[in-house]
DNA sequence: CCAGGTCAAGGGAGT
DNA sequence: ACTCCCTTGACCTGG
């Protein structure tokens, strides 16, 4: 089992891979400065991978920021390109060195199972940005390298849109197909960790579970019987999962800064990946909580 | 330099 | 109608 933590490193306080600007700044500086910032990004990305080797973190999700306005253009034309992606080669080189397990995690505004094709459009064009990065890098094309997403809205109709979902990730590229996951949601209304099973059965893509989700939307499962049911969607590769807890009562589904708890794996191979406001200090904390 | 207001995006829930 | 929440707070302006 790996834990590893998610997009933001606190103990490296001048390293960061989330430069981004504003609309208007993009509008008035333009490809010059979304390059810089892209550079910067890459180039602290190999310092995090660094600092999680000596860490013993092997596992590690990417964040969704390190090309401001990526949707804008293609990598190719920034002034820095070959720079960037020499940078971005080397870190996956050493991810790959070191046995660390990449992955990402685009943004909720990611909806395959949308009726309207101007989001589903952008969808396509996110998670084609999230493969390119990937592949520069040289990680799998497999869920070993997860592209993770939630399913969207449901309309309505949850069928309807477990259909949908299912009809728009035929018109993905291979790229984006082969490394997909999909997780459970945390609100009633929408999807379980059983309800994701149609996805699996008709793309054959992965579960990704998450135990702090799963515990506000039950779909009337255990954890361990969740846990099973997602795990058994994997195949030969480590499954993935995400662990959080709540901030406090009023707030459920918000992140708590650390996690307390120990993590019942139900003697499962897994990789954990902690969501929580602390990163990659909640993590060092847990280890010495739990010994693990 | 810092505090505080503001900021692309989808959808749903709470106020 | 507005705010918060999610994958992740960071940017930018005015004092």
């Amino acid at each position: 089992m790996e834990l590893g933590y998610a997009c933001i490193n606190l103990s490296l306080p001048d390293k960061t891979t989330n430069r981004t600007m504003r609309l208007a700044t993009f509008k008035k500086q333009g490809l010059p400065y979304a390059s810089k910032l892209a550079l910067a990004n890459v180039q602290d990305l190999v310092s995090i991978i660094e600092w999680n080797e000596q860490n013993n973190i092997r596992l590690f999700r990417m964040s969704s920021n390190i090309f401001p306005w990526q949707s804008a253009y293609e990598l190719e034309e920034l002034p820095d390109y070959l720079e960037i992606r020499a940078t971005l080669e080397k870190a996956g080189a050493l991810a790959a060195k070191y046995g660390h397990r990449i992955t990402t995690h685009p943004g909720p505004y990611n909806v395959l199972s949308s009726p309207n094709k101007n989001v589903v459009d952008r969808t396509l064009r996110d998670l084609r940005d999230h493969a390119i990065i990937m592949d520069i890098m040289g990680l799998s094309n497999t869920p070993y390298n997860k592209i993770n997403i939630h399913v969207g809205g449901v309309y309505g109709d949850k069928t309807k849109a477990l259909e949908t979902w299912c009809r728009n990730f035929e018109l993905l590229p291979a790229n984006v197909k082969s490394r997909l996951t999909i997780e459970n949601d945390d609100k009633l209304s929408a999807f379980t960790t059983q309800d994701l099973l149609y996805i699996h059965k008709n793309t054959g893509i992965p579960i990704v579970f998450d135990y702090h989700h799963h515990s506000l939307n039950t779909g009337g499962l255990s954890e361990q019987e969740a846990l099973e049911i997602a795990c058994s969607t994997w195949g030969d590769i480590t499954p993935a999962c995400h662990v959080s807890e709540p901030r406090d009562t009023q707030n459920p589904r918000a992140h708590h800064d650390y996690i307390l708890k120990k993590i019942n794996t139900y003697n499962k191979n897994i990789d954990i990946v902690l969501e929580c406001k602390k990163k990659d200090v909640a993590l060092l904390h847990y280890r010495s909580l739990h010994n693990s």
